[in-house]
DNA sequence: AACCCGGGGAG
DNA sequence: CTCCCAGGGTT
């Protein structure tokens, strides 16, 4: 047997039930390769199920506002992508008459949509025979054929989708494609793979050779940033609030929060009036409480936020023009998601 | 080529 | 704690 006989003979056997791969419609399974960059798929599945409801079609998604889309994105994280997801939808409803590109090159010029989802939606749609390399694909290539390339360098990353575009079985390129990653997924994990009942062993050069635990190569990842979040949460007499967009490049663009006061260190309140973003916000009287005694450590892949919320209560602010019981309207990082539900089970505190 | 972009689950 | 997930975009 072939590498992918073996591997869609095991497919058939063990693949998983999943609301995406009961369709061929290009618009389902590109929403479900957009959530699942980078995510599992035990996380993007409630956000699928809600994105096809809300939004049956492109033209839906396409119609509603980038903020909506965003809001229902929440908790997802890398919101570029959500982003992304709204601007294609829209330049597919209106250029293309809602009709998805139907090959890999024209698929690859939309926005967010890579290498691996012009594949993906290439092969499983329309059966053409365009190779994905995910996380998976990478482990469960290194792994078998014992290649011991970097998967994140220029040349792994080309040899890899080579190997995987030679191995894919022409006749049915969508299957191969899922096939291969539900095994990496479930099978051959990156910890503790089931290689005593793997159905490949035999031809495992990782296995042969003993170096499953050694495989794939990956380089040096980039060190965490520590960074010191001071936010000021207002409260006027009449219940009003500053809630603004984040602009610009960093995290969370698109995402609300409240005035933010970065520091280079953990600070006292003593420290922070004088701080001069903090008298930008604020110029009026005011009574300010520490909301959290301890620092909340928010941690992000690259960058670990430490947080002080500070509760600010004055008469009344210029810029305060949300009330604070529509705040939960806008979409926000999960760390102001928390803030403001730990708030709301201390009913009155503020 | 290097860096940035979230959040969560598993071990 | 560390690793990594159905990656893509920017510099």
């Amino acid at each position: 047997m072939t590498f992918s006989n073996k591997l869609i003979f095991w497919y058939l056997q063990n693949d998983r039930d999943l609301p995406w791969r009961k369709t061929r419609n290009p618009y389902f399974i590109w929403l479900s390769e957009i959530m699942l960059q980078q995510t599992r798929v035990q996380q993007g599945l409630s956000y699928y199920l809600v994105f096809t409801k809300e939004f049956p079609t492109v033209f839906d998604l396409a119609n509603a506002s980038e903020s909506k889309v965003l809001k229902l994105w929440q908790g997802l994280g890398y919101y570029s992508r959500a982003r992304n997801l709204h601007a294609t939808a829209q330049y597919i409803a209106s250029d293309l008459n809602g009709i998805f590109p139907d090959n890999y090159t024209d698929l690859k010029k939309l926005k967010g949509v890579g290498d691996y989802t012009a594949s993906a939606i290439a092969s499983i749609c329309y059966e053409h025979p365009e190779a994905v390399v995910d996380g998976n694909v990478y482990r469960v290539l290194a792994r078998h054929f014992g290649r011991q390339t970097a998967i994140n360098s220029s040349l792994g990353i080309k040899e890899f989708k080579a190997l995987a575009q030679e191995l894919i079985d022409p006749k049915q390129p969508g299957t191969f494609n899922q096939a291969i990653m539900d095994f990496g997924a479930l099978h051959c994990k990156p910890q503790n793979p089931l290689c005593t009942s793997c159905p490949l062993q035999n031809s495992c050069v990782a296995f042969t050779t003993n170096t499953v635990k050694e495989l794939p190569v990956k380089e040096k990842k980039t060190k965490v940033k520590q960074r010191y979040f001071n936010y000021l949460v207002l409260l006027t007499k009449e219940n009003k609030t500053v809630f603004t967009e984040r602009k610009g490049k960093g995290i969370w663009q698109g995402l609300y929060e409240f005035p933010l006061v970065e520091t280079t260190n953990s600070v006292e309140e003593s420290e922070l009036v004088y701080a001069a973003e903090f008298k930008k916000y604020i110029k009026e009287e005011a009574k300010i409480v520490l909301f959290n005694k301890e620092d909340t450590v928010h941690k992000l892949s690259h960058q670990h936020l430490h947080t002080k919320f500070w509760l600010v209560k004055l008469d009344e602010h210029k810029d305060a023009e949300i009330s604070w019981d529509t705040l939960q309207k806008y979409p926000v990082p999960v760390l102001i998601a928390n803030f403001l539900e730990e708030l709301d089970t201390l009913n009155g505190y503020f």
